[in-house]
Formats: C-alpha cells, sequence, structure tokens
DNA sequence: AGTGAAAATGTCAGCGCTGTCAATCAGCCT
DNA sequence: AGGCTGATTGACAGCGCTGACATTTTCACT
C-alpha cells in the first residue's frame, strides 16, 4: 500500500526527472552515478530536468539499492586544533567525490577500541577509513579492517603498511634543516625535547635532530635529550631539567610549539633574556608560535591540505577492482619553515 | 534476479534475526525501534537473537523505509579547539540516542551559505542541526530550516528565538563576578576587550563586566574599551592601545583567553612586571591560559558538556507530534571560575 | 540497401527495512 | 461456554534506487 509522502520534505524522485527528460530512471541513474555509455546529448537532458526539479537522489535509496554508503569515516584519539583543520579539509575533498565524512572519537588507549570501531564501521557501513596518529599505528585497529576489508589511509604512520596509503610530511629534513640554522648561529649545545612515544612525528623529528648533529661531527649530549609528551606541563619539566645542565644548552629544540612555549616560559622564569641566552625552536606552527614572546621560529604544517589529500586517496580505492592503485599511494607533503624571534646566535660566554 | 550477497561484509538481516527467534520481521523491528506492544517475554527472545548474530540493523534500509536519517548536522564556521571538544561531547550522546553526527563547515560571511546548508540539508536528510556561533544568529540560516521543517538548537544565540531551543551559559554572571574580584583586589581603573562582533559572548560577557563596575558606583572610561575579535594579534594592538593611556589601568579583562594573553605579552614588551603592575583577566580556560606567564585567571566553559547537551535537546525533538516539548528547552550550563596567578591587588603608586 | 557489432537505452526484480491493516490471542464478563 | 475488548503479532506492499540482462538504436562497412 502506497502511503502517503512526506509533505514538501524531500525532493522529487528520479521517476519525475526520468519523465521530464523523456528516458527511463535507469538513464536518470547512470547520469548521477556518471557512468560511461549514455549519449552526451542525452546526458545533458537529464542534467536539465535534474536542475529545473532540484533533484537530489535519495542517499538511503542509493545506500540500499547499490550497497554503499557514500560515507568515509574519520577516526580521531584527541581533539584540538589539528583535528579540527585536518576535517574541515578532508570534509572539503569529500565533497567534491559526493561522499560525506563521519568524524568520531576513539580511545586508543582504551582496551575497547577494535570493539568500538568494529561497530561504528558495520553500522555505518564505511566505505572507508582515515586514521589519525596514534590510530595509524595500533595493531588491534588494523586488524579489524583487515578482516571487514575497508581501505584505510594512514596519517603519518610509524610503520607504513605495504598495502595501506598513507599520507606524511618529511619532519626529519624539515628538522635537519631547522638544526642546521642553529648550529650556523654558532649553537653547539643544544637540547632536543622529544614528543609523546608511539607518534611517527616523535621519531622522524628526534632523527633530524641527530642528523644535523651528526652531520657537524657534533655528539649529542643524553641530558640534553629529554622524553614530553607533546604537552605544555611536561615540556616546563624537561625544559628545567635542561636549564638545570653545566654547561647550559644555548638553544633548545622542543618538537612542538606547546613544548617551545614551555621553554620559553621556563627559560623566562629562571631570569634568561631571549632569545640572546637562550634560543628555541618548535614544530607546528601552532597558535601559540605567536603568542609567546620571542615568537617562535617552528615549521608550519599543511593540515587542512593533508585532510584534503587523504580524502582523495581514500577515493582512489577501487573497490570492486584489485583495491588501491599499484603502487599503493603515498603522499609527502612539504613543511614550510617560519624563521621568527626566538633565535638568535650563540652568545659568546657559553 | 537475486544478486549474490556482499562476501562476508555486513551482517544478518532482520529475516535471519526473526527465524531465529521464531518471530516475524516486523516483530523484530518493533524491539529494534522500541516500540511499545511487545511482551517483554518475546522482546527477551529477539533480543538475545540480535546478540547471538551480532545483527546490526541496515541504516539504509531503515532510512528508506521509515523516511528517516537517523543524521544529526553540527555546522560551524571555525574550526579550532572549542569545536573539537563540543562535537566530542555531541558525538558521545548521538551514540547513546543511536544517531549520528555529521560535522560540516558552513561559512558565516559567504553568500552562499544559504545554498549551502540547504544541499547539505536535503542531500543528508538530516533529521536535526545543531549550530555554533556566529551561525546561531544568521537569519539566512534560520529562514531555510524553518522552510525545511527541521529542529535546531542554537548554541548561545545573541537572541534566542521563541521557538528553537539553545544552550548556553550565563557568561555575564562569570564576568561579573570576575569582575567583582579585581575590584576587591583594590583596581578601579579597568581595561575591557571586547570579542568579535555578533557574538552573544561578546555582549554578555561585556555586560557582566559593565554591571560589577556600575554596581561598585565606577564609570566606565570609554578609552578603555576596546574593540577586538577574539584573535591574539587583535589583542595585542588593543592592549597596547590600553595601556598607552594615561593614567594607565591597573588590570585588564580580555573576552577570551588569547586576547589575554595578547595583553600580557604586551604588558611584558612594554616592561610591566606581572601582575604587580597589571593584572590580566580572561575568558574559556583555553590551553594558552596554562602557558603564558603568569598564568590566568579566567573561566572555565564545559564545551563538551554543552556538546553533549545539545545532541540531547535535539533528540527531544517529537516529529510527529507537536515538534518541540513546551516549553522549549533552554538549558544553562554553569561556569566555573579558575583563580591563577595573573591577578594582584593594585599597585599604590596609580 | 543490407549486415553485424557495438553503443545506448530500457525492463524489472529486489536491496532490508517499516507503515498499514488484518489476524490472532489472552483475559474478563455474563 | 460464548462473546467482547484490548494487547500482540503477522502479512504484505513499497520506500527510491541500481544490478543484471533484454532490447533497441546507431553506424561502419560491404
Amino acid at each position: 500500500m502506497r502511503r502517503a509522502a512526506a509533505p514538501g520534505r524531500g525532493s522529487a524522485t528520479i521517476e519525475v526527472v526520468a519523465g521530464q527528460a523523456g528516458v527511463s530512471p535507469k538513464t536518470v541513474s547512470r547520469v548521477i552515478n556518471n557512468e560511461r555509455g549514455v549519449r552526451a546529448e542525452t546526458r545533458e537532458r537529464v542534467l536539465t530536468a535534474i536542475q529545473q526539479l532540484d533533484y537530489q537522489p535519495n542517499l538511503a535509496a542509493r545506500g540500499l539499492a547499490g550497497d554503499r554508503s557514500f560515507l568515509i569515516g574519520l577516526f580521531y584519539d584527541q581533539p584540538g586544533d589539528y583535528l579540527s583543520e585536518f576535517q574541515t579539509g578532508a570534509v572539503q575533498r569529500c565533497r567534491e567525490a559526493n561522499l560525506h565524512l563521519m568524524v568520531e572519537p576513539l580511545e586508543a588507549a582504551s582496551p575497547d577500541v577494535g570493539r568500538d570501531l568494529s561497530t561504528l564501521i558495520r553500522q555505518l557501513r564505511l566505505e572507508g577509513v582515515i586514521l589519525l596518529p596514534p590510530l595509524s599505528d595500533l595493531p588491534a585497529v588494523q586488524a579489524i579492517l583487515a578482516a571487514a576489508d575497508i581501505p584505510a589511509v594512514h596519517i603519518a604512520p610509524m610503520h607504513a603498511q605495504d598495502d595501506a596509503p598513507s599520507v606524511d610530511t618529511d619532519d626529519r629534513a624539515a628538522v635537519r634543516q631547522l638544526t642546521t640554522e642553529l648550529l650556523q648561529r654558532g649553537h653547539r649545545r643544544i637540547g632536543f625535547m622529544l614528543g609523546r612515544a608511539g607518534h611517527r612525528a616523535t621519531e622522524q623529528r628526534y632523527l633530524g635532530f641527530a642528523d644535523a648533529m651528526h652531520a657537524s661531527g657534533l655528539d649529542i649530549d643524553p641530558q640534553l635529550v629529554q622524553a614530553g609528551n607533546f604537552e605544555f606541563a611536561e615540556g616546563l619539566e624537561c625544559a628545567r631539567r635542561m636549564l638545570g645542565c653545566h654547561p647550559r644548552p644555548t638553544a633548545i629544540f622542543a618538537s612542538n610549539d606547546d613544548m617551545a612555549a614551555a621553554a620559553v616560559s621556563a627559560a623566562r622564569q629562571m631570569g634568561l633574556a631571549l632569545p640572546r641566552q637562550l634560543s628555541v625552536v618548535g614544530f607546528d606552527d601552532a597558535p601559540v608560535a605567536t603568542m609567546v614572546w620571542p615568537q617562535l621560529t617552528t615549521v608550519r604544517q599543511p593540515v587542512r591540505e593533508i585532510g584534503r589529500v587523504a580524502a582523495e586517496l581514500i577515493s582512489q580505492y577501487q573497490p570492486h577492482r584489485q583495491g588501491w592503485p599499484r603502487p599503493v599511494p603515498r603522499r609527502h607533503l612539504p613543511l614550510e619553515l617560519v624563521l621568527r624571534g626566538s633565535i638568535a646566535p650563540a652568545p659568546r660566554d657559553c
């Protein structure tokens, strides 16, 4: 039995469009889905009808009939600026591909991470997922995804999977270059503040630092390498420990801007004049980078662009062909060095 | 013709569950949708079958048959910490209600804001939307929503609509209290830095300041009220202008922490000792509040909780009854004052 | 003009649920 | 026991679209 149509809501159906264009519903469907095998003139006619009727295909019906969902999942562990920038980029790209993005929190540390993910995937029938670090490196997550045969794009994974595309930036080179800037300004004792364990960024940024030091024939004083976790409070402790060393470092490279800001703060509290007595470098070009004085020399990440690219990669997956194009796509996005007032030549008296 | 089922993907259908439980599919449907009129014992049997088969109803099919989408839209204009905290809370609540959240950027300033919104609503067939400021005050947006008959929850709207629920916090009272703290410490010349025009927060926070000043019989020096826009850079300018006044203010109340941090920075650059020569107060308890020295006295917003409540309100809408419960739900969430080192007694010599 | 192959278009069932309404059942009264 | 009422349950079509396959059209070439 035919029920009353919802009043006003929703738009015309595909049949109405077909009538208006003088073709069968199937042909309209072909046009909507951009299938080949429709004469240009016919396509034009259909498109016109769609416009005239302001027709929007019914997602649920398309999904049910075609066994699709048009949904991409974006999973994150930590809310924050990074996430919201990233998702803004990803949504933009999804719109162009006529996909939609479901942004979902997922606790990396929770023992239920697998079950939670699994439920979401099956409930939403996601066509693909994007994993933000550190989720991109969780074996439990990868297992679920593989079992469900869901394509995943990993953002800055520590260990790139052979069969999973990834997007990252060359943090190592950027840190190497910025460390070299410090070396060129005469710094020899440089402290390094590590990020949270288990992140690619943590590893790569340190390696870049080591690269530059070794290339200049300098040894790294283990006392001057402190384990932070990307957070300000921890950065404060690290900085204090470093600045308590003798001889004191003349520069500190922090793995992100929050910790760099902490270094600035700690130094100031110890009465040091910045940047004369201490140079500080950070990473991310976070808002705080321009909120401290002197403003931080840092590295700008194109976060929104990374989001855009991640969404683009997902849409390259061919479900019914062989899956990912070969070789599996990997994108490395360029980083931009941002030189600001927080670095200066090394003091003489050191 | 029956096509081959997708291999492995997806779960059992409602028919399989019905078979296992020895009831008709319709009864399973009743249980899933929590309809009344199912005997407790029958319900139990169905639930068991669902568990055993790990059945997940097909969203697309439910949507198509029931003319629903199970989707709530969250629209934002500005990415950032606020957004990502908010959405985390909203998603949590949505999960409990078996709804899903689509987070979508929408440029408030764009002339296409209406068209963009309209497309999204019709494409996704959203069942409700949450509007973050300043979208919550855009007439164009409200018109679209009303025309499409979509329930909307407004977050911190300037002008609460009679027929639209809203969630907000009593910024006015919080600022009044904190201003009083300054007054009690002997401050008389207090500068106030406004937020971006068009936000409820901007208006309410200023009113709270004015309340406290007037309650103490003090006049507000127009020179000491400067128009910022919630951003650090602008805050820096505002602070410089204020601190250039004679006599200099002994305290500055900024409408958010970024601008308060700017005030700290500006004061420091002018050689003032903080908090001895200048007290500073912010709002939000943003990360930067504990990254500057001295740490900012501020107001903590329960952002995640606001998100949760917004999602809860949306699910109170009764599409086929009279719409919103009466009176239209409005929630005011409590704010927490956070007293930190950035305020001190007013200096004598002023 | 006639032929065959490829291109374009159409037909129709069915995706997995839920709305409508009909059928059945349990409990209660006379 | 029979009849009545309200509570449960079931039968069935159809939501709007797309997959598989059938049919028609087009067009190059004989």
